[in-house]
DNA sequence: ACCTGAACACCGTTCAAGT
DNA sequence: ACCTGAACACCGTTCAAGT
């Protein structure tokens, strides 16, 4: 197994962690056991806490938006684009009830170093850019303004459906709440 | 100063940590100092963190649903009822970009005892109630189960823009969802 | 290049001991 | 009744030492 393998593996299995319990919840010692080494030895991959959750922030970003771009090249219609948005937030829930790393990170801030902060802050201004394309085709005489504040609302509005479903730790909260959305008209019918 | 002061005192000390930075960050030695005591001292007044958190959230629950109350029996119309509803959610933020008490502690879900679990289900049950009463009033021909689905939806999308906000350390990203959120008929208009 | 044990100051918690 | 210091097993981090 090569370095960026190990790397890889230690990358791999914090995102679940975090996204599970939190980053102030992940243990070095417990994802070094994870990926079979000592805790020290994570710090020979990752100097701090901090260039862990910051790499991960970006890859996950990076992962995330490849996908949705995927999508519009697919030429998958801008209103499934949407609820194809909303699906990755469902099927992170049904994972042991895990929350969108952005979000937990978001609710995690005052804990985080700047360089973590700094990738929760691009995370969410790609997707919002992403989700502000996407709405402009549905959307053509919108002024950008208006729809910059759509796509963060749509954006915010999923993000807590999430938040308030795992707080009750029930898929259907967050069902319900996004089956209103689309009754009052910020989400696309289904 | 009585036994109940220095509770009380410790109660009201712990809320504004756990807002500002979440109940994993939270701890027992800073607490401590803040109040004047030693560490081992809080856990006379409260044997865990699990029952200080508890305590915490039953009483967050309380508070906040007093003063809601509060609005409707001063005759406040019910628009107003949800403006003031999302206010304290705004106000929340402009201290320090701390969070709602029910919000951070959902993030933090699975790090939580089962009593605190309960306590985070209670607070949003209330809630929950408390806006499907209100909205009721403005849509009185809404069935039941779409009332409180709508009543969700609003609450979701409120809590999803303060995390949003609280993760930019942006207030204007609060404010413009709410915007769009009202523009779209989620919120009454202003 | 990659990993380790030991040490450091932290954490929640317990408990015997103080007043 | 209320508080304390000391101990316990945890935490992230550092570092000299191993291969």
């Amino acid at each position: 197994m090569t370095n960026k393998d190990k790397k890889q593996e230690i990358l791999t299995m914090a995102r679940g962690m975090v996204q599970a319990r939190g980053y102030n919840a992940l243990s070095f010692r417990d994802l070094a056991a994870a990926v079979g080494i000592k805790s020290a030895s994570v710090h020979y991959y990752f100097p701090t806490k901090g260039d862990l959750a910051a790499t991960l922030a970006h890859e996950y970003t990076d992962e995330f938006l490849a996908y949705l771009n995927g999508l519009v090249e697919e030429g998958v219609p801008w209103d499934q684009c949407i609820h194809a948005f909303a699906g990755v937030f469902r099927k992170t829930l049904l994972r042991e009830n895990r929350m969108c790393l952005g979000g937990i990170l978001a609710a995690e801030r005052p804990d985080l170093d700047l360089e973590v902060q700094a990738e929760v802050e691009r995370f969410t201004e790609l997707l919002v850019q992403w989700l502000c394309g996407v709405l402009a085709k549905g959307k053509p005489k919108m002024k950008p303004k208006e729809l910059r504040r759509q796509a963060l609302a749509i954006f915010a509005a999923i993000e807590g459906a999430q938040l308030m479903a795992r707080g009750s730790g029930d898929v259907a909260v967050f069902d319900d709440a996004l089956e209103a959305y689309s009754d009052i008209g910020l989400l696309p019918p289904n």
